[in-house]
Parts: structure tokens; C-alpha cells; sequence
DNA sequence: GAGGCCATCTTGTCAATGGCAAGTTAAAGT
DNA sequence: ACTTTAACTTGCCATTGACAAGATGGCCTC
């Protein structure tokens, strides 16, 4: 109904991106399959083909939705530096399994135009936030602030992080952030 | 000769795990396969299962070999806090492979013994690296600490910095940890 | 030194997967 | 009505991970 029209299914190709959403949040991108995320959909084994090309071309446009929808959670944090990087970090967290997409080049096509952009986009969000501080020029603290908000989501997201940080990551993120940005 | 006795093939697990860090390398771990590296071994496709189970326990295997090595860079960094995470830099991109199974416990068993000893080393030397430091407590500092290299590392090995930040990693992760620790 | 034991590795097999080729269905245009 | 074309299916093949059963060869004991 949204992008591609509804023939025999409907909108196949957002049912399996939702599908591959669903199953790497519980499992992680290693258990997607494409014949499985079709057995969900009720289609046969071939048809993901068809609107992806293949597994790549799937995780592609996964990547590229999350670099849409990361470009939208930072410009709707705010013009606080610490907002923006907690907005990060929730971002991660409730995206679990676009962001794990995203940063993983070898999975998907990087250079597809429609990834760029977006990432491009969220970069630029994510720049403007670090824009007004400045300490060893912005670049360092831009680098810094990246770093260190993408650290904690991989960090908390790989379950390495002891359980006395407690149950809330964005609390956490805050604290945390607020350290390099007192 | 090193570990298990030399027999038909003279060390297999070694020789095994050596090629998975090779092919890993170069291609992520995605590209694994187990029979391409019995095929590189010159060994049969079901000889990596004895010695290591399956898939998992091999990743079992390279990503306690990982923590113990990052363990032992952290040791030789000497006690400066900003040497340490440097440190940590250096080894992520000097063993990515291993960098990159070691946190993603989707792919191993986690709670594997030897994991779990050689991690918790390789974590009281980093969190022992902050301890003379205060702020808001200690354990911030830590957390913000570990959080910045990790996430520096994470991001420098996934090519999503810009070309801006130089060639050279641990130079451009000393700027960015001083400026967490002026 | 003969026989047994066991770690090491091989051969064979099976289900599942990704990807390709060729065919089928049905909506939409002319 | 006829064609075109997007959306999907059926059938196939090579590769992979995992398992079972067998072969090989060093080591130990009696």
C-alpha cells in the first residue's frame, strides 16, 4: 500500500523487511535466512529475489531505512548536545537490528546512493549537534562525542557491559556523556 | 607442537584458527566457512569438527584467544590511562578478526569458561588503567573510558570515518582519549 | 611385542541455504 | 481483446554445517 504495489500479497517487500527486523532482534544478523523470512510472509522460497536481488540487496535497503530513521531520531532530539547523544544511543537501542546493519559494510552495498544519502544526512545531524562546542577544534570533539556514544550502544548492545551500569541505557548514556561534555 | 600433539597433520586447531583469522580479516567473519578451511588446511571437511565442535565452539576458541591477547596488550601499555586505550585501539586493528568476535556473543558461547577467565582479565586491567582517576566516581570514568576506544575502534574498522581523521589510528585515538582526559 | 585403546582424521550422507533459470499469474495499459 | 510487464512460483544446483560410521596410527600395558 505504501511503496510497491499490492499485487498477490500485498507489500511484500516491507513484510520482509520487517520480517528480517524481527528475527535479527531476537537472533542476530547471523540467523537471517531469506527462505525464512518468505516462509513468514507466505510466499515461496524465490520471491525476496525479486525485490532484492539477493541477501545484500535486502540489508541494503535495511541499512538505508535505518539511516532514514537515525537522521530522524537525532533531528528530533533537540538542540542539546547530550539530548542528541542519548538520542543515539535509543536510537540503537530501539533499533537494535538496523544498527547492527549499518555498521557492518561487509554485509550489505555501502556505496548504493540511497545509503549514501541517508548516512550522509545523519552525519551532517549528527556534526551540527557537536557544532557549537568547542574545545581542540570541532573535529576532535565531533570524533569524541561519535566515538563515544557509538561505543556505549555496542558495548550495551553486546551485553559486555556489567550489570551495575543498570537496567535503563539511556540513563546510563546520559551520565556517561555528560562526563565528556560537563 | 605447541598445544595438541603433532599427528597426521602436526597441529590442526592451530593451523585452523590461524586460517580463520586470515580469512576473517579480509573478508569479516560472515565469509566463514569451516569446510574452506579444512580445504586450506589440506585437511578433510569434517576434521574441524573434532577438535572444535562446530562453527560456535571454533568462535569459542578465537574469541578467548582474543581477550587473552587483548589482555596482554593492555598489560604491556604501561600505566598511563591514555597509553591503555591507545593500547586498546591498537589491538582492535592489529586483530580484527578477533576484535570483531569477540563482541559479538551471538556467534560464540559466552559463557564458555576460557572466555569468561581470559574477559575478565583483560577487564580488570582496563578498569585498574582508570583507577587513579576521579570524577564522578570511578566507575563513570571507566565507563566513559572504555566506551570512547571501543567506540573509536568499533567505528575506524567499519570504514565510517572520514578520511579527514589521518591514516593512523592510535594517533588520532590519543587526540580523542585526551580530550576525555585533559 | 602383541594386542587394545584412543585421539586424529576420512568418507558418506542429509537437510537447509543462496542463487539462478524458466515458467505462471494477474494487473494495467492501449 | 491483446500485449506488456511486474509479481511471484516451481525446479534445480552448488555450498554449507552437522552428524554417523569407519579408517589410521601413535601410545600404553601386560
Amino acid at each position: 500500500m505504501t511503496q510497491s504495489r499490492a499485487y498477490h500479497h500485498g507489500d511484500l517487500r516491507r513484510a520482509l523487511l520487517d520480517a528480517a527486523v524481527e528475527v535479527m532482534a531476537e537472533s542476530g544478523p547471523a540467523a537471517l535466512s531469506l527462505r525464512d523470512l518468505a516462509r513468514r510472509a507466505g510466499v515461496s522460497h524465490a520471491a525476496p529475489a525479486h525485490h532484492f536481488g539477493d541477501k545484500a540487496g535486502l540489508l541494503t535497503a535495511l541499512a538505508a531505512q535505518g539511516f532514514e530513521l537515525l537522521a530522524e531520531a537525532l533531528g528530533n532530539a533537540g538542540d542539546d548536545l547530550v539530548d542528541t547523544g542519548v538520542a543515539y544511543v535509543g536510537f540503537a537501542i530501539r533499533h537494535r537490528a538496523h544498527f547492527e546493519v549499518m555498521f557492518r559494510p561487509d554485509l550489505y552495498r555501502a556505496d548504493d546512493p540511497e545509503v549514501v544519502a541517508a548516512r550522509t544526512r545523519a552525519g551532517e545531524l549528527l556534526r551540527t549537534g557537536v557544532a557549537r562546542r568547542t574545545g581542540r577544534g570541532p573535529d576532535v570533539d565531533a570524533l569524541a562525542a561519535w566515538s563515544i556514544v557509538h561505543g556505549f550502544a555496542t558495548l550495551w548492545l553486546s551485553g559486555a557491559l556489567p550489570p551495575r551500569v543498570g537496567p535503563d541505557p539511556e540513563a546510563a548514556a546520559r551520565t556517561v556523556i555528560s562526563r565528556l561534555f560537563p
